[in-house]
DNA sequence: AAATAATTTGACTAATTGGTCAGTTTTGAG
DNA sequence: CTCAAAACTGACCAATTAGTCAAATTATTT
């Protein structure tokens, strides 16, 4: 057997249909996550095969064994990616009060930081570097959910339930402000010093004011 | 003659004295230009100097006539970068009405986004990948920089002129939000499609009534 | 027009890179 | 246990990388 193996970690069975074994599911996923270490570190070709087979505990022909070439791994690692980055603003619902509506969605995405900083540190990566390896998925998934809830909010503010603003543009300054605490956490430890360590608390009471204010009617 | 050649474009003449011809001056300028392109792009480790060298229209050899190693051509990017990065929060002021002063503030950032974008990348690609080569500076001018903006920011908000805000997490706002469209440029280009060409502008708007409203005591 | 200094180049090196492959070892179903 | 499939390995390869160097070319000075 000499195909590639399936990377979902499904139900025991591959996409193909081919059975997957114990080694195959704890492997992928250690590989996986070697890679994002790696990969959100120094970027895609900043990254070497060697580093994340070092990292993973094992020898780099076994690591292809798993995942046919570096691009796939890469791949693979943003896909992944992108299910867990746009769930916070599905969530986003024309029920609930405006505003609470969009602070919670800034606070989901504030966790995201916190909890996944590798994750949107790949993800900055891959996009400083011009997304050449994601861009189908901006224009496509992202591009539709991104008009979808714009609407909404656009609806909110023409019935001055918040204030006149760019929907897009508002989504924009919370994506940024938000992720800055995963992408630019090493300036903030410089900046920050013996503040650090409640960066997280003090940045969701901050933004919290700032919008809540900002988009008062 | 063996010598590094000089880096900062002065009056003629050197740190250590030696002259600066003219060829030196294109050359030099002609490089860090390219330099800035391929490693905005790319990060460090994922640029290379025969990438560097092609686009400033030189052979590599005769780039690394003008610069001794590909690190200290990255470093001396960087410096370049600092004293533009800083300069606009050195102009803000205790004089001024206090909101005016950080949307003015906020206004240069994004001025810099746009005009400078490269810039602003080199620097991103930098903090993501852990800074290895600018650290000394974040702790070192930059915390200074803030510590003292941070102060002024704190009276104006225990003298009711500005909201309760923590000083520090308002300056890290402005500076994702604004540097968000430098980095994030094709991630806003998938998003907002036709209305892309506009996107500063509408940022400027967007971002004035954010603060403005988010700020008000 | 020499003479000197500055600039440029081609050919080179040693190290690192992503990826291959034939063969060995381990695993797990019957 | 048996044996085929799965997992793993060391040795290898061609391409790319940062950097060197002696020699050639060009600019500048006198």
């Amino acid at each position: 057997m000499n195909q590639q193996i399936a990377k979902t970690a499904n139900s025991g069975r591959a996409p193909n249909g081919k059975k997957i074994t114990r080694i195959q599911k704890e492997k992928t996923s250690q590989i996986l996550d070697a890679a994002l270490e790696v990969f959100s570190k120094f970027g895609y070709r900043g990254a070497t095969l060697d580093q994340i087979s070092d990292q993973a505990g094992l020898s780099k022909p076994n690591l292809l064994y798993y995942f046919s070439s570096k691009e796939a791994l890469h791949k693979e690692l943003l896909d992944q990616l992108m299910v867990k980055w746009l769930e916070p603003l599905e969530e986003m619902s024309d029920q609930g009060d405006p505003i609470e509506e969009i602070c919670d969605y800034m606070c989901r995405k504030l966790e995201l930081a916190q909890d996944f900083p590798r994750e949107s540190r790949l993800f900055a990566n891959e996009i400083i570097q011009g997304a050449p390896r994601i861009s189908t998925r901006l224009s496509g998934p992202l591009k539709d959910l991104v008009d979808e809830k714009a609407a909404l909010i656009a609806r909110w503010s023409r019935a001055g339930k918040i204030a006149r603003v760019d929907p897009y543009h508002l989504i924009f300054s919370i994506w940024s402000t938000t992720q800055h605490y995963a992408d630019f956490d090493v300036q903030l430890g410089a900046v920050l010093d013996e503040n650090y360590a409640s960066r997280f608390e003090d940045a969701a009471k901050f933004l919290g004011t700032l919008f809540r204010n900002g988009l008062k009617p």
